[in-house]
DNA sequence: ATTATAGGTGTATATTTGACACTAAGTTAC
DNA sequence: GTAACTTAGTGTCAAATATACACCTATAAT
């Protein structure tokens, strides 16, 4: 494929929340701001990019999502645009764009995202548009620049809204897992306690998972079994449509 | 208020979907470009318009909607931005973009709403983007011009997964209507049948119809007992998540 | 008076949910 | 080495929900 030259669009950007899960708690990439200028405390914020004139809009959440985590082919939706009049109204946030923006005053449309990522996968690396990027737990951020706040919350309910009717929880979890994992994984993402028979229940029942003949090793108690996940179970579920799931 | 001078932002649309139901089928209500350039069979369109640069996201599609159908106030929801860059690649598209953008080479990023009204309050008229407007069912749509048969369809998805979680479809009724008309909307929206008694078990258990003591009239059959909408029990009931409804 | 049409109603069965308690297998602390 | 600790793993019963299904009623048209 012939390259064309990439040409920024000054109005639309992308943004993106990486969800992340470490056997605990749901994490979520964010970047610091670098701020020299300015000796506030550093913000959070999301990260995102302007979009180049010559790539469609996922394929420029896909850029984001590969310069900052190395990672391709990972599980992305849209969540939506965001483009109040206000949401570049913070003194801070306008600052930091007067420093990294060739026409810092435009008004900038941005297309959220958010994505689904195994952790272990993941490389966290500076790039372009970030100094340095960090997994945060998502239940510990109260604040973020711009509307990156608003854009979270609103990734976090898609989200949970999304993980209840379809099992797309398996992109956050490693290649083997146990159900203890498993059954976390949804507890942090709901918030809420799941009771452990009926989540064994509901979840194998689905038969999109297959058990390994491993066992955990080093733990202080009784060695769960790993269990993988059956993709191609999963596809053709995905078709009928997960009719009796839900938690 | 004081109103700022209004700008285009030549850049980035909004495209409403905008539903009705006229007590059979589902409608969507479309737009005719006038293309008395081309000799072509005229192309059915979303109604839609550049944003301002002084207004919100949402205030433009409900400056759309209002433009087009005397209406305030309706229900609007944000579907999701489409941007592909083959998004105006068909000839027709381009060559009628000349006659009526000031910059119609720009790339342009349309964010989509969709918006459920009462036919029977809505006045349809021609406006600064649109010749005509008028009521299509959406299953004989086939194609539309730009990608918008691609955001009707994802209108349409939105819709039917909306309306089995929470009853907006409320919004598409007239003040009063019967139990059968408002099954029919279901049945139109979901494309199935239902069943009868089920249907009016589930609906009623909600306790956000109000029976009153009208009846139809005229009608060569048993008449029908007409309901209103309990707004003020919908809305309690729309705090705790309907949680066992469902269709 | 007959016919055609949609309204209105109840029950029985199968499926799903939700609540709940003990034993098993490992590590750690003593 | 044994007691304490931790999480894994398992089944049942009751309540709620979903599904399937048939007949009589009130009106207009003929």
């Amino acid at each position: 494929m012939i390259k064309k030259k990439q040409q920024l669009n000054p109005y639309i950007s992308v943004d993106c929340v990486i969800f992340g899960f470490d056997s605990d708690r749901l994490k979520v990439l964010l970047i610091e701001r670098e701020d020299h200028s300015l000796n506030t405390e550093s913000t959070l914020a999301l990260p995102g990019d302007l979009i180049n004139n010559e790539e469609n809009l996922n394929e420029s959440a896909n850029r984001v999502l590969k310069e900052l985590t190395g990672l391709k082919n990972i599980y992305l939706k849209q969540i939506g645009a965001f483009g109040d009049l206000n949401r570049i109204s913070k003194k801070d946030d306008k600052a930091w764009l007067q420093t990294v923006r060739t026409n810092p005053e435009a008004r900038v449309i941005t297309i959220a995202y958010y994505s689904l990522v195994k952790i272990s996968d993941s490389n966290p690396k500076a790039s372009s548009f970030a100094t340095s990027a960090k997994w945060y737990n998502v239940e510990e951020i109260k604040a973020l620049a711009f509307d990156h706040y608003d854009i979270l919350r609103a990734a976090l309910s898609q989200l949970r809204n999304e993980i209840i009717h379809q099992p797309v929880g398996f992109n956050l979890m490693p290649k083997m897992f146990t159900l203890g994992q498993l059954q976390k994984m949804y507890e942090a993402i709901l918030n809420k306690k799941l009771d452990k028979r009926n989540f064994r229940r509901k979840i194998l029942k689905l038969n999109i998972l297959d058990a390994t003949q491993e066992k955990e090793t080093g733990v202080s108690h009784k060695p769960a079994q790993y269990f993988v996940f059956n993709k191609k179970n999963y596809n053709s579920l995905a078709d009928t449509g997960f009719n009796n799931f839900g938690f």
